[in-house]
DNA sequence: GATTTGAATGTAATTTTATTACACTATAAA
DNA sequence: TTTATAGTGTAATAAAATTACATTCAAATC
């Protein structure tokens, strides 16, 4: 299992890959997205990294898209809910998914050394949370597994 | 496994076993503690629940003692690193640690209903996140995990 | 004892992140 | 046309955390 990009890989299949799910996702929502939503997700898509919501205001106020926060927030939301994006809340930051369709709660795997996210959906991990839980007697109704280190290319 | 609390359990002894605990802790650390280090832990021991550094603050501001934003940080980096006390990073919240003596990164179980939080170092979940990490050729160095739901007392 | 040094503490201001409140617009329903 | 209603825009503010620097205090050195 290799979550983890090389820091020469061919950043655009990323990109493409994870539009297209995007696209797949939001028509099978329904809903109509807000004006923003591409926008924002655009920006996510840049690099395997979380962006914080002021940061991603500046980097569309470069291309002229003048946004408030709030804006912003918004159409996060919008983002997360349909799953194509994951806030890092140990970060106060958001990346976005370039899981599979079904990427509920991945495990998000976080390099301090480069800042490279990674994410993956472990089934042994989820396993042992449900059966903690359900041992506690708690009802899980979601979770969040963040883990930080060195990913390959920065521990070696 | 039971660890939650029950709304009529003798809080007094969960207080007086982690300020045990916290005695015992930061004795061995040998550095002495700030001034303030002991009254932001005791307002953390009062429940089982998290509390905001701001919160912290007016408590104390409460008992006469009036700590700036900084101060409370400080005092709270310093039981993070002595182990106890844990952040939630989903919620900007700090918990008292009502665990045993090497209670590292425990996982956080967080009742949507009446907030109180319990702590549990489950061995399988441990585990399963080293193998997944190293599988991923990850160096893990730490790690965070949240699980929201529902308390055995909320969920009846 | 006086002086220097450095860590701990205190104070102020600011930065960063997120939300509330409400006005405006456009579209669909009555 | 009128009336809801959801979506969007603007402003202000709240909440969380940090930076910068002044002050204090006690140990080490002269």
């Amino acid at each position: 299992m290799k979550p983890f990009q090389k820091p020469n890989h061919v950043h655009k299949k990323c990109v493409a890959s994870a539009q297209k799910r995007f696209g797949r996702i939001a028509s099978a929502s329904g809903k109509p997205l807000g004006v923003h939503v591409s926008d924002v997700f655009d920006v996510l898509l840049k690099q395997h990294r979380a962006f914080g919501a002021y940061e991603i205001a500046e980097f569309l106020a470069e291309k002229g898209k003048k946004l408030r926060a709030i804006q912003i927030y918004r159409a996060l939301e919008t983002l997360l809910e349909l799953g194509s994006v994951h806030r890092i809340e140990s970060k106060n930051a958001f990346i976005a998914c370039h899981g599979n369709d079904d990427c509920k709660h991945p495990q998000l795997l976080i390099c301090e050394s480069c800042d490279q996210v990674a994410e993956i959906n472990s089934e042994p991990i989820e396993n042992s949370i449900n059966e903690t839980a359900s041992a506690s007697g708690f009802v899980l109704k979601n979770h969040q597994v963040e883990l930080f280190g060195l990913c390959p290319s920065c521990s070696v």
